[in-house]
RNA sequence: GGUCCCAUCGUCUAGCGGUUAGGACGCUGGCCUCUCACGCCGGAAACUCGGGUUCGAUUCCCGGUGGGACCA
């Protein structure tokens, strides 16, 4: 207690399925303490149910993480290989009379508890077995034999003192039939034996949590500190789920978010710093800390978290940029081999893009030979009265030199001077001749990522089409 | 049904006895402007209810209501 402990933290995924955002939430959190106290990140995979745990998951699970940027000290442990450390601690209960055999079926449990609910009493264990000392058998499981008088007090760092009555503990299960251990059971085991100081998970499982105190006690284990992080629900306040939206980790990956994005949103989720929004993950580990988490449960706000993206894309180095938006181009069919266009690419997308599946989607113009006009876009700007302007742009062009921003729109300006007409007048049927659409970044800023020569072609083509129509 | 948790704009939240109840997303009006964005300025929008405690409760206590979790 004086001493300065050193801090363990750790997250423990079972493997069915991938990262959920709320396994992540927490996983960010268990992360984040540690590294705020200098401690260390443990992983350790609960694969204990063999029917339903896959590799795949695993695989997924520690991608999700290591994309995040949540790196572990230690593990991945798996559990399913702690099993006969689990039974050694069970077997060491039942020697010392902490623990005991019960021959109870699953049918006549049912029936008892049904007959309870019925009567108006509580639908606990009624501790048939308690007292028989029966020996074990194959069809036999072990219960733990919880205290049922007094109270156990658990000091949660995030929802407080939460004191429960030891006679609403029933004699939980801790070893099956199948001589496998219970979850309640296996980590407190493995949570102790790694030497856990802060047991940091979703308040799901609050109500566990007396009774794993309990075991922690009657196995002679220090017990650690808790903290219970509220649940993510979905719009209509139930627990979130696919029907919600995408609820996986990596599927937002897919989706063109990129992983800050993810990490700001989510530690915002029941977490604050004042009226800040904005977070970088070293900034987090700085200030990070429990007092400042909130108790309620949140909803999932996707809204809030394209903002985000949105944000990080347009804070994000373009160079960067163009390797995050790669694999999306990619799949595209897009030519990726000029890193120099692609990151002027970006430049102009930046600012008009809230995922990178849609920067890459809005970026297709700048590679094909092949302009297609929208339909509205040419019958509105492609016609007869600019063609004049358009090959004004195309003369001028090759004896232009300042190919910036300024130089560009000085340009333009100087062409519309010239002819007596506003830019407004040329600039919309040069964007439609540049991009087939109307909607885009600013005509000077496609002009310079796309360069001299393949702007006049555009050009070009485009006259050609207006004389094609008439 | 029992136990436990929770309760400020639609949503995420600030607030830790006295505030014009602040910020953000979204929505919305305007400015900027070659379109769209970005950016900037403005607007609408909240303390679940009832009792206490207190000179004074959004804030502290109790209860109701509502939501959630676990027992399954």
């Amino acid at each position: 207690m004086s001493e300065k402990e050193n801090v363990r933290t750790r997250f423990a995924p079972s493997p069915t399925g991938f990262l959920h955002v709320g396994g992540a939430r927490t996983a960010l959190f268990s992360w984040l303490y540690a590294r705020h106290e200098g401690g260390k990140f443990i992983l350790r995979i609960e694969d204990t149910d063999q029917v339903r745990s896959t590799e795949e998951s695993t695989k997924a699970i520690l991608d999700a993480l290591a994309w995040l940027g949540l790196n572990w000290d230690e593990g991945p442990f798996f559990q399913a290989q702690r099993v006969d450390i689990h039974r050694e601690m069970v077997k060491r209960l039942l020697d010392e009379g902490k623990a005991y055999c019960c021959v109870c079926t699953p049918d006549e449990l049912e029936g008892k508890r049904k007959k309870a609910l019925a009567e108006g009493r509580k639908p606990k264990y009624d501790g048939t077995c308690r007292d028989k000392n029966l020996p074990r058998s194959a069809s036999a499981v072990v219960r733990f034999r919880c205290p049922d008088t007094g109270v156990t007090c658990v000091n949660d760092l995030i929802k407080g003192m939460i004191t429960f009555n030891n006679e609403e503990l029933d004699d939980l299960v801790i070893e099956r039939s199948d001589g496998y251990p219970t979850y309640n059971f296996a980590v407190v085991v493995d949570d102790a034996q790694m030497e856990i100081t802060h047991v940091i998970r979703g308040d799901d499982h609050l109500n566990n949590t007396p009774r794993q105190i309990l075991l922690y006690q009657a196995l002679g284990y220090d017990v650690p500190q808790f903290a219970h992080v509220s649940m993510i629900m979905g719009s209509d306040k139930a627990r979130l789920s696919k029907r919600h939206g995408a609820t996986s980790v990596m599927a937002y990956k897919e989706m063109g978010y990129l992983p800050e994005a993810i990490v700001n949103y989510l530690v915002r989720l029941g977490w604050s710093h004042g009226d800040q929004e904005i977070f970088s993950l070293d900034e987090l580990i700085r200030i990070f800390t429990f007092e400042s988490v909130g108790r309620s449960a949140a909803v999932f706000n996707p809204e809030k978290l394209l903002w985000l993206n949105q944000h990080y894309i347009k804070e994000c180095e373009s160079e960067r940029l163009v390797e995050e938006t790669l694999p999306f181009w990619q799949k595209l069919g897009v030519d990726t081999s000029d890193r120099d266009l692609l990151k002027r690419v970006c430049g102009d997308l930046k600012t008009r893009s809230k995922t990178l599946a849609e920067l890459a989607d809005a970026s297709l113009f700048y590679f094909t030979d092949n302009i297609v006009y929208e339909k509205e876009a040419a019958d509105k700007f492609l016609n007869k009265g600019i063609v004049d302007h358009l090959t004004a742009i195309a003369d001028g062009l090759p004896a232009f030199h300042d190919f910036t921003k300024n130089g560009m729109e000085t340009f333009l300006r100087a062409i519309a001077g010239e002819r007596g007409v506003s830019l407004k007048i040329i600039a919309q049927p040069l964007r439609v001749a540049l991009t087939g659409r109307t909607v885009s970044p600013g005509v000077d800023e496609i002009m310079i990522t796309l360069g001299k020569e393949k702007v006049v072609k555009r050009i070009r083509k485009a006259l050609a089409f207006i004389a094609a129509k008439a």
